[in-house]
RNA sequence: GGGCGGUUAGCUCAGCUGGCUAGAGCGCGUCGUUGACAUCGACGAGGUCACAGGUUCAAGUCCUGUACCGCCCA
């Protein structure tokens, strides 16, 4: 029998050094590869989240990659062949964003490529200050975001392997990369072929800021304050006033944009009105006035202005009511210069619209609003030669106000050109196919169905930025030289991934782009949401010459964290529908988040971020994953450094057991002693909890038990209770029993706790089981079954192990009340118990006796209490002079 | 306004399909350096399971309502 010695182990454990060494030697095993050869049916395949690659990785996204590696180890032990990819999200804002202020540069059209373009020489060149942007192409942005996300993701992956995420790299991606673009450019010939995208030029929600459309997932609401504003409008019947009416509106800056009045048809105050016109102060816009169920008689005055556009539902009345469209703001947030008089900008008094007007032209909206309010306080601006439009000094409220998640100003509506995937009209069954999801937590669905019930636009995928996939179509240009957008000329799948701005469509030459007769590339790109929806046919090369399909798709699972359910996970559900007609995965798990100490969310704004590299630097990967994994599925975990500390002594005391144990021999024998055959039938109950638990994705559970069994009954008990027989000289067989059961238990728990703490583990594995097993891995080790303990009988009485610890705690309890330290020698031992307490305790007497340090034990006649099923009596032996 | 989750010891959390005296760790108090472990061990104190009704022989666990906290959506 192989055992260990203790000198040859260091007294404590050198997590840093020995998870470096075990991380070089699962590479060299392979631990983490998959075998691409196995069928479908055989493989456990994980839809893992790409990161976005801007900035660093926080410790919530350590939280949720742990709970997928926790499944990958397990499902690998299991007997599965673990698919588990890593990819990199580099597409989009965030990261031309941190290129921008990393260089200092900004991209623009019509600006000359530059080859092998040094950004600080060229700065230096044109004199820019520290704060003044470089301007510079298209494509050297795109190079300068290569080379950030390309640094982004080693350090990114050195964090993750620093976590011992078994993580198979021959599966790379990122979202940039040419397999990304060319399977995303190829969905979007798909659902063009099915007639799921469309272009169209509407009225869409724009970021003025970036200068880019967003889709409704993007959007999120902010309680900002504002102001009501009651401003007088005319009433116009055959050119004549005949009546007022006074709104109630947020935003007076939209007033030049007024096209229509609005109010409730049931409501008597305004009834008259309907179907007459109304004039607008400041700019005498003469604009119709109709009844709509969607006016809230409550809100405000009851009656509003209907502007181009200042919310969805102005959108809609403008649709409905076929109003003038009078777009004053322009894709940078500013006034559109106009002129007030001609075509679709008429007005009662053009000269003072005009003069109005054109103080506003170019300016920003914060400004445009007090501006506007101004020229409302002057009587001149009066559509009723009433005094000044404006009623009353505003009043303050605290409302709603709709910004891209990203941005820093609220959205505008513009009316643009832009691609949508038509959803709206499948949202049954997108619910549906939701339903053959199964979701852990299952409540996290509604969440999903909620989002899908409420949808109401389309899916918006064309973005006017420089760094993603271009949208692989281009336009015929008429002989004015305009696009013809309904000819649209879309790539042949072959040529994928394609750049329409710097390759010419089929049938022209690159001489004809840009001119009359010829052609334009589609300049946008494409949502990045639209190419990272499409992780699980990217990863299975969906369509590529090596298309693995039909060996990973539809895949087992999707982790991910559920802030993301309206966009990743309902886009990869919308995708797959779509392209495949079924389902993306199986299962889809929905990670916590992780909250600072104060229970707030994580944020760098909040300035609460902590980073994953502190924290691994003081307690290891282990004590880390420990932490994760104590959390079930949906739940957000506060940082609390009291659990990464547990997780540590977790990791010391396998250590020190596994040390005792290993260091123990024996001749060869059988399982034979009561106590010992007990002890398994308890473990055994672990092992089948354990396993059931990780079946349903619910680690927490799994590592509860394994820990409750290892720290209490294993160590605080049965090691205890054993000590002596595993030195006996004169007991062979029971000694033999004694280690051949400490090694069962040591060998089963090390796996049980594998998926959890894989350093510690395999660390104790590679002492002797490594090489008895033959097993050169714990990770390649099978997971424990309650078959492996069919060899082994069931113990006489059920409660000989509870009945043992009963018995022994009594006898610590005794020698702590008594001041006695827990090792002195008992003169005498007598325990208290009733018939069935000394019943249960007939078969394991002798290993009572010698952990609480007597000969024998006396019983007599007693009662149990609440909490004592057995009192003892202790005499210890005098102290050794 | 609609939807979802939470409210259990000072703190962080377990308690599955209702069933014997409600658990763990941390913290706290007392004690103990035993040849795995002081990054330890033993023992102990500490909870009317948010509140109010109801179903049941029996409710932290199911139902209804209320309050507070958080999240998602309008």
């Amino acid at each position: 029998m192989k055992s260990i010695d203790f000198s040859d182990l260091p007294k404590r454990f050198d997590i840093a050094e020995r998870e470096r060494y075990w991380r070089q030697r699962w590479s060299e095993l392979g631990v983490e590869k998959r075998d691409p050869d196995i069928p479908r049916e055989k493989s456990f395949v994980i839809d893992s989240p790409p990161p976005t690659v801007s900035g660093s990785l926080h410790i919530g996204h350590i939280f949720s990659y742990t709970h997928q590696d926790l499944l990958a180890r397990y499902k690998r032990m299991a007997g599965w062949n673990v698919v588990y990819p890593m990819g990199w999200d580099d597409n989009g804002l965030p990261t031309e964003r941190r290129v921008q202020n990393y260089f200092s540069v900004r991209a623009e059209r019509n600006v000359p490529y530059i080859e092998n373009l040094d950004v600080e020489s060229a700065r230096q060149e044109q004199g820019l200050k520290k704060n003044q942007q470089l301007v510079i192409s298209r494509q050297n942005f795109i190079e300068l975001c290569r080379v950030v996300t390309e640094m982004d993701e080693i350090v990114f992956k050195e964090t993750f392997d620093r976590m011992g995420y078994s993580i198979d790299w021959r599966d790379e991606y990122a979202t940039i990369d040419d397999k990304s673009r060319r399977i995303a450019q190829r969905s979007f010939l798909d659902l063009y072929e099915k007639g799921h995208v469309y272009q169209l030029e509407s009225p869409t929600m724009w970021d003025v800021d970036f200068q880019t459309a967003v889709a409704q997932a993007e959007v999120e609401d902010r309680e900002k304050a504002g102001a009501y504003h009651d401003i007088e409008f005319g009433v116009f019947e055959d050119d004549s006033q005949v009546k007022n009416f006074v709104i109630s509106t947020t935003r007076p800056e939209l007033l030049a944009a007024c096209v229509g009045i609005t109010a409730h048809p049931d409501d008597d105050r305004f009834k008259d009105l309907f179907g007459k016109h109304a004039v607008t102060p400041g700019f005498f816009a003469k604009v119709p006035i109709f009844p709509s169920n969607e006016a809230d008689p409550e809100k405000g005055t009851g009656i509003l202005m209907v502007c181009t556009f200042g919310d969805q539902t102005d959108v809609a009345w403008w649709r409905e009511q076929g109003l003038e469209l009078r777009q004053i703001i322009g894709r940078n947030g500013r006034v559109l210069d106009h002129k007030f008089g001609p075509n679709g900008w008429e007005s009662l008094n053009p000269v003072q619209a005009n003069e109005n007007y054109q103080i506003l032209v170019g300016k920003r909206m914060p400004s445009v609003k007090s501006l506007v309010v101004d020229m409302m306080l002057d009587p001149k601006n009066s559509a009723t030669g009433g005094g000044p439009p404006l009623q009353s000094k505003p009043s303050q409220i605290l409302h709603p106000v709709r910004y891209y998640e990203k941005g820093d100003s609220p959205l505008e509506y513009l009316t643009t050109r832009q691609w949508f995937v038509r959803l709206l009209d499948k949202t049954d069954e997108l619910i549906e196919i939701g339903r053959q999801i199964t979701w852990h937590p299952e409540f996290m669905r509604k969440r999903f169905e909620n989002w899908t019930e409420n949808l109401n636009v389309d899916w918006c995928i064309s973005r006017q930025r420089y760094f993603g996939v271009p949208i692989p179509a281009w336009y015929p240009l008429d002989d004015q030289g305009e696009p013809k957008y309904d000819e649209v000329i879309v790539a042949d799948e072959n040529i994928l991934p394609v750049d329409p701005e710097s390759l010419a469509p089929p049938g022209y030459e690159e001489s004809q782009r840009g001119v009359a007769g010829g052609f334009i590339g589609e300049p946008d790109i494409f949502d990045t949401w639209f190419t990272s929806s499409l992780s699980p046919q990217t990863v299975a090369r969906w369509g590529d010459e090596d298309d693995q399909m039909e060996s990973l798709f539809p895949m087992d699972i999707r982790p991910q964290g559920h802030d993301i359910i309206r966009t990743w996970a309902f886009y990869t559900i919308a995708k797959a529908m779509l392209h495949q007609e079924t389902v993306p995965w199986h299962n889809i798990n929905l990670s916590g988040w992780v909250l600072d100490p104060d229970r707030k969310k994580m944020s760098k704004s909040k300035g609460n971020v902590i980073t994953p590299v502190d924290t691994l630097d003081r307690f290891g990967a282990d004590a880390v994953r420990y932490w994760s994994a104590s959390f079930k599925l949906g739940t957000d975990a506060a940082h609390d450094e009291a659990i990464f500390k547990i997780g540590g002594k977790l990791v010391t005391k396998l250590y020190n057991a596994g040390k005792f144990v290993l260091a123990q021999t024996a001749e060869d024998g059988q399982i034979t002693n009561e106590l010992d055959i007990a002890f398994v039938s308890e473990l055994k109950e672990v092992v089948r909890i354990a396993g059931e638990s990780f079946e349903k994705f619910e680690f927490s559970v799994a590592l509860q038990e394994t820990e409750k069994f290892f720290w209490g009954a294993f160590t605080d008990n049965y090691i205890e209770l054993l000590k002596k027989r595993t030195r006996s000289e004169d007991d062979p067989k029971g000694r033999a029993s004694a280690v051949k059961t400490l090694r069962l238990g040591l060998n089963v728990v090390l796996r049980l706790f594998a998926p959890v703490a894989p350093t510690i583990t395999e660390e104790v594995w590679s002492w002797v089981f490594a090489e008895e097993t033959g097993y050169s891995s714990i990770h390649k080790a099978p997971w424990p079954t309650v078959g492996e303990f069919d060899a082994i009988p069931a113990p006489e009485i059920q409660n000989s192990f509870q009945a043992a610890c009963a018995a022994i705690s009594a006898i610590r309890k005794a020698k702590s009340e008594n001041g006695v330290s827990l090792n002195r020698e008992l003169a005498s031992l007598v325990i208290e118990a009733d018939e069935s307490g000394v019943s249960d305790l007939r078969y394991v007497l002798d290993d009572v006796a010698a952990a609480g340090g007597a000969e024998d034990i006396e019983f007599v006649d007693g009662t149990p209490t609440a909490d004592w099923r057995y009192t003892a009596r202790i005499e210890p032996v005098d102290p050794v002079s």
